[in-house]
RNA sequence: GCUGGCGUGGCUCAGGUGGUAGAGCGGGUGACUCGUAAUCACCAGGUCGGGGGUUCAAGUCCCCCCGCCAGCACCA
């Protein structure tokens, strides 16, 4: 006798074994139609799945989000079903395909290269798939059945090997002549994946990992309605004009140039604006935070990074500066020769700082600290260069020279977790300031950590309770603390929906130890401070970056390089066009007058490209009134207003940072 | 770093099967004195990412390097 329990409440009983859609058939002739699967206990499971067991039941249909991920991976299946029949069924070595959280993708490995001209063709045999409405039909087998069926098929038959021993070996059949090792769900039939696009082809490692050979990925999308598949495309389509490389060079933020070196970054006066703007209202705020302002130098000695460990954890990563003493007469005006072994073995050798926690620990270290004094908290807009693999280099999110708002917080463990919950009021005041959208990571003790697991249990405690104290969503990330303590990681989104670490909290139980850090405590003995590294925005170069995408271009007003352009309707008026530029230059907006040339409409055609916020049109009426007409870039016209209102309103929109 | 794709004037992009490069925008000059996303005319800009090779001849074919894009790996 089987119970099911429904979300209600409410319970069915059967005989014997049963399955999802008798359970839907049961409730309703309706919902057995419509039933697309169901989460069984929690577990994802197809309408014909025997169900041999009492359990809670969900039955699933189009409407939940759950049915997508059945319809994606059953289009994974056809996919891969429509490549072994194009490339040959003995040539094609089957991965895996998943779901994904946007659409699905299958690996393959196969003697020829896949390139995006294939999709179409692909697609198409993946059409004749559809059309031939062909079953998913489930089937469980012996492992030596398994291994059977697979022994052509080396990926499969690891897959198989990591099946933990108690689990179920299913495969699942599309039409009779391909089958693949799957736990499911699928859909009832391939007729059922009506709306599905091809998008792209790239590499990727079997099984994630780099030492492993890389696979042809296939990536696609899926939807239940054409209707929603084209609203997709057109979204990612949308968002690619968000792409901060892009308007970057549309509205003259920075640059990278290939002569100059990948990754770093020119900032052009535009984006030097929004640059000092942020950086200004960053650092008062770390004032008013208690935190002390301090700089450090950009390059330091080899040895140093060897107390401190990243010689040696970190040096793939670094930028090494050799100190020659130069053999003068020998190089005169021989200046392209390169280093001898013996000057490279000779030199001093410094590095460009990766990062600036030893800076401000030396700082710490200049003298004998109190427990009165902690905790001490320094900061600094440090300039740090990391030698980053070529192919994780984009735009102004990974680039290889970058300045964080970087932070160190020397404190005692009492006060660890207070702290914690400042920074992340702190960087919570960031993330509504700007609008921007978080996923909130707590890293915990990886496999290779340092430190006492007291300690990290302590730490990693106080995170959490930081977290759980200000009622924050937060997922945790089993092992990805650094080696040195657990840490809190804060990923904005880009314009496509991929994630971006900003806002870092990381404990650290390293560092001190390694450059015996120290506070004298009540008692009169010397204790080990615990030290936070955190920063705010991360780095500002990625930040600025995120902002472009998360508002296309069109910066609030109190970031907007220009505010204002006056427009003159013709020459005629340009004395009045001054005197109104005068008024606000005063009033230190950010403004320009549109002196060229040229009819309004071009005017207002330049200022609206360049995304400016407002845009005064000044002609006969308004120099007769004393007034200027507004045209707001988000609002549109707004009518004439005298020279004072539009200035209250645009002070009061800086101010509030709108 | 890996797999695949791409690299033409400041920008965006054209340049079947190899025969020494075109357009629009932008820029300069002149005319127009103009009311809410592009006024007209003329002019100046490239040797085709860099290097090597094949060929009578290469932007166009081959090789190496650099850079960019997508994804993977990396991102204490």
């Amino acid at each position: 006798m089987i119970e099911i329990e429904l979300p209600d409440g409410s319970k069915l009983t059967f005989e014997k074994e049963t399955s999802v859609k008798e359970i839907a058939g049961r409730i309703a002739k309706s919902l057995e139609k419509n039933a697309i699967g169901a989460l069984f206990d929690g577990e994802l499971i197809d309408i014909h799945t025997p169900i041999t067991k009492s359990g809670k039941i969900r039955i699933i249909t189009q409407k939940d989000s759950e049915s997508l991920e059945i319809l994606r991976h059953s289009a994974a299946h056809i996919l891969a079903k429509a490549v072994k029949r194009l490339y040959g069924r003995e040539k094609v070595k089957l991965g895996i395909g998943p779901a994904t959280e946007e659409g699905f993708y299958y690996d393959f490995d196969l003697p020829v290269s896949i390139s995006e001209e294939d999709l179409p063709e692909i697609e198409k045999e993946m059409e004749n798939i559809v059309k031939a409405k062909e079953f998913f039909r489930r089937e469980e087998i012996t492992r030596e059945k398994a291994k059977e069926l697979f022994k052509d098929d080396p990926y499969k038959l690891e897959l198989l090997e990591s099946i933990p021993e108690d689990e179920t070996v299913t495969i699942y059949w599309l039409g009779e002549d391909f089958f693949d090792l799957c736990r499911g769900p699928h859909v009832e039939h391939s007729g059922m994946v009506k709306a599905f696009k091809l998008l792209s082809v790239a590499g990727a490692y079997w099984r994630g990992d780099s030492r492993n050979k890389m696979l042809q990925r296939v990536y696609g999308t899926a939807f239940w309605k054409k209707k929603e598949l084209d609203e997709y495309l057109t979204r990612l389509e949308e968002a690619k004009k968000r792409d901060h490389r892009v308007l970057g060079k549309q509205l003259d933020l920075f640059s990278i140039y290939e002569e100059a070196g990948p990754g770093l970054v020119f900032w052009h006066p535009n984006g030097a604006i929004i640059r000092r703007e942020i950086e200004e209202w960053v650092e008062k705020e770390h004032e008013r935070r208690g935190y002390q302002r301090i700089y450090t130098p950009h390059i330091m000695k080899a040895d140093l990074w060897k107390i401190s460990g990243h010689y040696d954890f970190y040096k793939e990563n670094m930028f090494f500066v050799p100190v020659v003493e130069h053999d003068e007469e020998e190089r005169l005006g021989n200046e392209e020769v390169p280093l001898t072994c013996e000057e490279i073995e000779k030199a001093h050798w410094y590095a460009v700082k990766p990062m600036n926690c030893p800076g401000h620990i030396l700082i710490y270290k200049s003298q004998v600290r109190s427990y009165r004094d902690l905790p001490i908290r320094f900061f600094e807009f440090g300039t740090v260069h990391r030698y980053e693999k070529s192919g994780s280099l984009h735009g102004l999110l990974r680039v290889r020279g970058f300045t964080q708002d970087d932070g160190h917080i020397f404190c005692r463990p009492d006060q660890l977790k207070e702290e914690i919950q400042g920074v992340l009021d702190y960087v919570m005041e960031l993330l509504t300031t700007f609008k921007l959208d978080y996923v909130m990571n707590i890293g915990t003790k990886p496999e290779k950590y340092i430190g006492t697991d007291e300690a990290w249990d302590h730490a990693t405690e106080a995170l959490i309770d930081a977290l759980k104290e200000r009622g924050f969503e937060y997922n945790i990330v089993e092992g990805d603390g650094a080696f040195y303590g657990p840490k809190i990681d804060i990923a904005v989104l880009d314009a496509i929906g991929r994630k971006w670490d900003g806002p870092t909290i990381q404990v650290d139980f390293n560092l001190p130890e390694r450059f015996d850090l120290t506070y004298v405590d009540k008692d009169g003995q010397k204790k080990r401070p615990v030290m936070v590294h955190r920063a705010i925005m991360g780095s500002i170069e990625r930040f600025i970056g995120l902002l472009i995408e998360h508002y296309a271009g069109l910066f609030p007003t109190w970031l907007a390089p220009t505010q204002v352009v006056v427009i003159p309707v013709s020459d005629r008026y340009l004395d009045y066009a001054d005197e109104v530029y005068a008024r606000l230059k005063e009033a230190k907006i950010r403004v320009r007058l549109d002196d060229e040339s040229g009819k309004v409409g071009y005017k207002i055609r330049k200022a609206e490209l360049m995304k400016i916020p407002y845009m005064l049109i000044v002609g006969e009426k308004e120099q007769q009134s004393g007034t200027v007409s507004v045209r707001s870039k988000r609002e549109g016209n707004l009518g004439a207003m005298e020279i004072s209102v539009f200035l209250d309103k645009i002070l009061n929109e800086i101010k509030e940072k709108l």
